[in-house]
DNA sequence: GTGGGGATTTACT
DNA sequence: GTAAATCCCCACA
């Protein structure tokens, strides 16, 4: 099995389908990642990390294996491993997962939900896990661990971004009940 | 100091 | 399908 720095220490577009699969463990509950998206740095329009460095986008350009946590919609948050050399602002959002372990407590946290849904989506599987940006920074060797090749991944554009809209950078299981569907961006 | 926008989710018609 | 919820970040003045 792969070391998790291993796969990260590599451009984005290649370590973030070697993350399906992976199990990510936080605050009582296990997931086993199935939907994922790259985020490329200044070359990426899409990405936080496109404008250069801020204090909020600070741990992408950190070095690789380290969560990056942001509030967005005033309500929730999203979560992603930060990804190649250090210096390199790309990072992997983790977009959906399936609860493999702690069930309970990821449906206390999540309220009203199917068990299918309780980590369907960036802004659920963050509440399931009880992440929050306490969590921004946090190391995460031995919270996530990468799992055996999974075969014939499926890429497609990203959800919701209006910019770099055309970029197939998303990556998910194809056939998993847990991946979210695709939403493109509202027009405004 | 101000204002536009957002890597979303949920409930309601 | 559409709308509302809700607040932090950041660019610009």
């Amino acid at each position: 099995m792969a070391d998790l720095i291993e796969i990260l220490d590599r451009p984005v577009l290649e370590a973030a389908p070697l993350l399906l699969g992976a199990t990510f463990r936080h605050g009582g509950v296990t997931l086993r990642l199935t939907e994922v998206e790259a985020y490329d740095g200044p070359n990426d329009p899409g990405s936080h990390a496109h404008n250069g460095r801020t204090d909020r986008n600070a741990v992408m350009f950190g070095p690789p294996g380290h969560l990056y946590v942001y509030f967005t919609y005033g309500m929730h948050h999203c979560c992603n491993v930060s990804c190649g050399p250090e210096g390199q602002p790309s990072a992997i959002l983790l977009r959906a997962g399936e609860v493999v372990e702690g069930l309970e407590t990821a449906r206390a946290r999540r309220g009203r939900s199917t068990d299918r849904d309780l980590a369907r989506g960036p802004g659920r599987l963050c509440q399931a896990l009880g992440i929050d940006r306490d969590d921004n920074g946090i190391d995460l060797r031995g919270v996530l661990e990468p799992g055996p090749p999974v075969a014939g991944i499926s890429s497609g554009p990203r959800v919701g971004l209006r910019k770099a809209a055309d970029r197939p950078w998303r990556f998910w299981i194809p056939g998993d009940p847990t991946v979210s569907r695709y939403v493109a961006a509202k027009p405004r």
